[in-house]
DNA sequence: AGCATGCCTGACCGATCGGTCAGATGCCGA
DNA sequence: TCGGCATCTGACCGATCGGTCAGGCATGCT
């Protein structure tokens, strides 16, 4: 069964993250990757020269999206306006984010802090300044980052609790945290 | 060279606590293991059944720690007593949890909702209680978990601060969360 | 028709993995 | 001194891994 190129790419990218994110790197094998696309291993190797390609080309989209997000709000004119641009697209980006990229913090530690990834320790930083409206307290910014980026992960995993009814919970609970001491 | 059958076995437990952080179970052979020990794989072999094993051994011993934890809490009379021992004990532990076992979720997602893992369903849900001070807000008791259990992965992935600062910060910012609305 | 090109397959390779096994070594009680 | 047990080793096994290679097959251009 021959398929147009492009597609056959998007197939192999598509099934190696599922495939990813459900065994680890190391637990999922080319031929598990073949198997799901419905194709020989060889030729997934016809797309990809490597198994690493599959796995930069996969972890490139979330980071190209976050770069995106952050121009945005760079972009923006007002503080106000900033920050409801960053609390729309954060909060499902950095959900988004976590959730694909899980396998990596238990299999390569570290590789965050290394290029690519390296690139979201600046991003993050104008991301959740805009959505800490720009607050004086280190506390608040670390926070908004810190909740945001667990509940991915943290729900479903210790939580008996739906995402769906996680998120307006704790965004509730973000918002008053970053609100002035009165 | 011979040692004591236990101080081996520690050994080798060390070791691979060691390995599986820092690449993973499935990233650490063996023989990686049997080197850091200084014996050959086969005397890994002899004090473990399977590798397997030498995980789950590995993976109880925290959990141990927090079901000691669950039972203090349990023991103790008044809820603000609670509250106090929850609150100086299941910081460190979720913290030295999630660190040790953060492969884990990346290699084998779903495994903490099997057994034994399970145990933590239902301990975590007393510890919470006892760290929100019996709120009834459920956002609270959510809330709790979640800021705690993402303060080892998420600090030093994203936030360039070491834990040191960054706990007292999140603590403040955890009690005055769980506050009462005035 | 003939040929080139893109897409794909099955067979194969070397390396590494977890695990087994027979036997060597050292220690300790009889 | 001798036998038995605990501890450990080197050699080896089958399985699986990522990756290579020669060739097959369809399509479309000349």
């Amino acid at each position: 069964m021959t398929r147009a190129a492009p597609e056959r790419h998007d197939d192999i990218l598509a099934a190696a993250g599922r495939r990813f994110a459900q065994s680890g790197y190391r637990g999922t094998s080319l031929q598990d990757i073949a198997a799901d696309v419905g194709c020989s291993k060889a030729a997934v190797l016809y797309h990809f020269t490597d198994k690493k390609a599959i796995l930069a080309e996969l972890v490139a989209r979330p980071i190209d999206q976050l770069r995106a997000l952050d121009e945005r709000i760079a972009a923006v004119s007002s503080p106000a306006e900033a920050q409801r641009v960053a609390a729309e697209g954060f909060v499902d980006l950095a959900v988004q984010f976590r959730r694909e990229t899980a396998f990596l913090r238990g299999e390569f530690p570290g590789l965050l802090q290394q290029p690519p990834f390296s690139h979201l320790q600046h991003i993050p930083d104008r991301l959740v300044r805009a959505f800490a409206g720009h607050s004086d307290r280190p506390a608040a910014r670390v926070a908004a980052l810190v909740i945001l980026a667990g509940i991915a992960e943290t729900c479903g995993e210790f939580i008996d609790l739906p995402e769906a009814e996680l998120r307006p919970a704790l965004l509730a609970l973000v918002r008053r945290a970053l609100e002035p001491v009165t």
